[in-house]
DNA sequence: CATTAGGGATAGGGTTCT
DNA sequence: TAGAACCCTATCCCTAAT
């Protein structure tokens, strides 16, 4: 029919969550049109942005079933890591609790007024890292 | 306590069959809600016709669908169709001409305009068949 | 007219049952 | 081993509200 689905890269992934961590959370055409993002999410729309995002949140929030699938499948031959999709989110998601403190992110502070609400305590550290690993590879 | 699984009836495909001639393949909802086919297929899901549709033309092609995957996986290396020329890649793909007409299925005309491209010939063929047989049970 | 939130539908990989 | 029926969920679509 439409398109034949595109998978969202690791690449992409990190870049919205740099710019929610820039800009925040529903903001997603301002982050679509920011020069630092628009380069890698150019073929993705504000409502991916939106979906993509919530996809995110929810897999974070309630992973242990997949954890429970995954170990089943860790019996399996081939680990076959993919170039594209390995790096990120599967780094991110040794979700221990840890006690940091966000760190800022290049352009600018964080939109403290809503993004508290919206985003927890873990959620935010998933994204600095995640953010960092973005940026590193760009510069 | 799930399903006792529901094998599928000959009418109940013969109806699916028709609902895809009638609203286009994907339409699943659509198909269901249709006071034309929601009598029988009441006990099926929009999911359920989705992978009953899919068994039908993997067997249909190729004879199996693990066949099929692998032969997908020889044909096309690296699709990655880009969102904005979705169309084109598939309308060129099926691009046979057919001089049979497509049958008139009851409510309405085909809606010709996307089902060339999900359909093949011999489907297509099938299909009309499977229709006639449907329609003929109905009056 | 543009955008976003949220519900809902579809696609496609995977699993279970026969 | 195969094939049919069913499950999982990322992605995509529709609509109301702003």
């Amino acid at each position: 029919m439409g398109a034949p689905k595109q998978k969202w890269t690791a690449e992409e992934e990190a870049a919205l969550k740099a710019g929610v961590l820039k800009h925040g959370a529903g903001k997603w055409r301002t982050i679509l049109t920011d020069p630092e993002f628009s380069a890698i999410l150019h073929m993705r729309s504000n409502v991916d942005l939106k979906d993509k995002w919530r996809n995110i949140n929810v897999t974070a929030i309630w992973g242990s079933r997949q954890k429970a699938k995954l170990a089943l499948k860790r019996n399996l031959p081939a680990p076959k890591i993919d170039n594209n999709h390995m790096a990120l989110s599967t780094v991110v998601r040794h979700d221990e609790v840890l006690d940091t403190k966000p760190l800022a992110v290049s352009g600018g502070p964080l939109q403290s007024t809503n993004l508290k609400e919206q985003i927890s305590r873990l959620q935010k550290i998933k994204l600095n890292i995640s953010a960092i690993y973005y940026l590193m590879k760009r510069n």
